[in-house]
This record gives structure tokens, C-alpha cells and sequence, in this order.
DNA sequence: AAAAAAGAGTCAGCCATATTGACGCATCTT
DNA sequence: AAGATGCGTCAATATGGCTGACTCTTTTTT
């Protein structure tokens, strides 16, 4: 069944497996969005806009810099989407307390429910594959995947948090 | 050091663990190329001129519907990316002998040379992440990310052959 | 042998998402 | 009081996708 994938061998860092892993990655990764790729195609809203939601789902009241810092996108991209979400009452700002430079983003009760209907979609594959692959082959799929992020972007990651 | 990515637990499916393993493999994906992203933007070409690059270094001699069934764009948009490439002597068609329809895809010596520095700079980071998190992790890697593939992919990366 | 299907190329036009650089305003820090 | 920071917005541009239609050649089917 899985003869073509073939467990890395010692010599494991030979172009061959570093192109495996690259191939698997990319289709990986192109496979688990798609299906939230074609919800969205029956909306208003694409990937940029999805990819806010999600952030804004995991980390309730993050401001407009930090999504700016873990999208990589500049100012003017990520306004425009959050324009687009805030007009249609999917997402809301508060002024910061301690600063009130800062705009900390919210998702309203309707925008919980549509990130929560694309995350799902994610979810069931994503559990799927966990499932299939076992336990110890998430950790070795965290960890690897945790060795291509530079130290900052680590760190950044581990800092988020869920929110309800 | 990794306290922040601790191991599944049993219950490893809880909405956590997949939101973390969904960032993990975006912020993955996104870091291993954007060193090659960096090199492109000195170059008139970009990702998807080097996406093509690829998959004709890794199986030379595939077929335009071939490309596009790995890509999985349109004949206009891929059209676009090899008329760049074989105009500037990267790429280059010969006629198919059995089916002589067909035009199977070549990377020229400059090709080989340009596409070879490309994955260079994929290798080294994967490299690195193979290294750090160990032989088991790549081959946990590889597994989850299989599961993720629906079962006609998996069968198209199976089949991939590396080129000389 | 004729008809249908498949592989490839191309046209025109469109859209989503990203970019740079500059500027204004409110607010916080020094 | 001066400077730095957080945010929003302007105009212009690039990239890489898309649809739909049409042609030409070659292979397959009837």
C-alpha cells in the first residue's frame, strides 16, 4: 500500500527524500485548503479573507499588528480584507485599553460561525490524517514542520492561544 | 526548549491539535520557500515559473496535460509561465514519440543550472529540520501528510521520478 | 473512411491578492 | 515639546490565477 513512501533511511538527507518531503508538503498543504477554498468560492470573501478569520478565531482581541506580523502581508492588503469583513458585520474592532492606539480585532457571533464552518472543513481532514498516520507520526510531522520555521516565527506560534 | 509543542495526547484530535498542526503547516510551507521567493524577486520569473521548474527537473520529459495535472491550474495560466521560460532558453519541447500530440517538457543545461540553485536553497532549510528533529519524526512527517492527499495524488507523487 | 476525441496553443478580458511609497491623524513615550 | 508608534488611506502596479471560445494536429473510435 504505502511502498512508494518508504520510511527515510539513514542517508536521509539525499535530494531524493529532501524532494519527497518538499512534493509533500506543497500537495499536502494544497489538499487541506481546498476544500475550504471551494466553500469560499460561493462567498464574497477568498483565501486572504479566510486566513484573517482564522487568526482573529484563535486569538480573540489580537491587534491589527500582530495579524499584520503573522500574515506577512503590508498594511494595505490586510486592510482592505478587514475592511471587506467589518462592512459585512463579521468582525468588530475595540480600542485598546492600555493603548488606545491599538485596534483589537473580535469576531461577532457571525463571524464565529462561518470561520467555525471553514475550520471544520479543515478539521475533518486534518483529524483524518492524524488518525491514519497515528500518535507518534503527529509528533514527528509537528516536529519536523516546527525545524522550518526561524527562531521568531517559533516563538510566535507557541504564543498563540485559542479563544472561545 | 520545546515545551510550547508538546507531543499529542490521546485525545489528539481535540480542535487544538489540529489548529496547531493547520499553522504549523503554513508557516512551514511559507518559510521553506520564501527563500527561493528571495532569489526569484532578483529574477524576471516567479513562483509559478519555479513551480513549473521543478516538476520539469524532477520528471523530465512529462507532458504539458501531464504539468497541469500536477499544478492544477489552467492551460491559459501555465501557457503564460513556459512561453517565459523557453523564450528565455530555460525550457525546451520535443515532440512526443509515441503519441507525437503530445510535447514533452525539457529543462535546458541553463534550466538544470537555474532550477538546481532554487532547490539548493529548499534543500539546505529541509535538511536542516530533517537533521534537527530525526530519522522517526521525517518518516511521521511523510505519513500525515500523505493522509492528507486524496487517493489520486497520492498515487501522482508516488509516481514521481527524479530526473539526472 | 469518416467522425469523434484528445493534446496543445492562443485570443480577449477579468479578478484576487499582493506590492511600494507617501501622507495624515491620534496617541504614547522620551 | 519632540519623536516614535499604531492605524488608515491614497494612487499606481505586478503576479498569477480564472472563463470561454476557437484553431490545428493527431489519435482513437465507430
Amino acid at each position: 500500500m504505502a511502498d512508494s513512501f518508504l520510511p527515510p533511511s539513514p542517508l536521509f538527507l539525499r535530494e531524493a527524500e529532501v524532494r519527497r518531503g518538499i512534493e509533500l508538503l506543497y500537495f499536502g498543504y494544497s489538499s487541506l485548503i481546498k476544500r475550504a477554498d471551494d466553500k469560499l468560492a460561493g462567498t464574497p470573501y477568498g483565501r486572504a479573507h479566510h486566513r484573517a478569520l482564522y487568526f482573529m478565531a484563535r486569538q480573540p482581541g489580537l491587534t491589527v499588528s500582530e495579524l499584520l506580523r503573522l500574515l506577512d502581508i503590508t498594511k494595505q492588503s490586510l486592510g482592505r480584507v478587514l475592511t471587506d469583513l467589518q462592512d459585512n458585520g463579521l468582525v468588530e474592532q475595540k480600542v485598546g485599553e492600555r493603548d488606545r492606539r491599538q485596534r483589537r480585532l473580535f469576531l461577532t457571533e457571525a463571524g464565529k460561525t462561518f470561520e467555525h464552518e471553514l475550520f471544520d472543513l479543515l478539521r475533518r481532514r486534518m483529524a483524518e490524517a492524524y488518525a491514519e498516520a497515528g500518535q507518534q507520526a503527529v509528533g514527528g510531522f509537528w516536529s519536523v514542520l516546527r525545524g522550518l520555521l526561524p527562531t521568531d516565527l517559533r516563538e510566535a506560534v507557541a504564543d498563540l492561544q485559542q479563544g472561545d
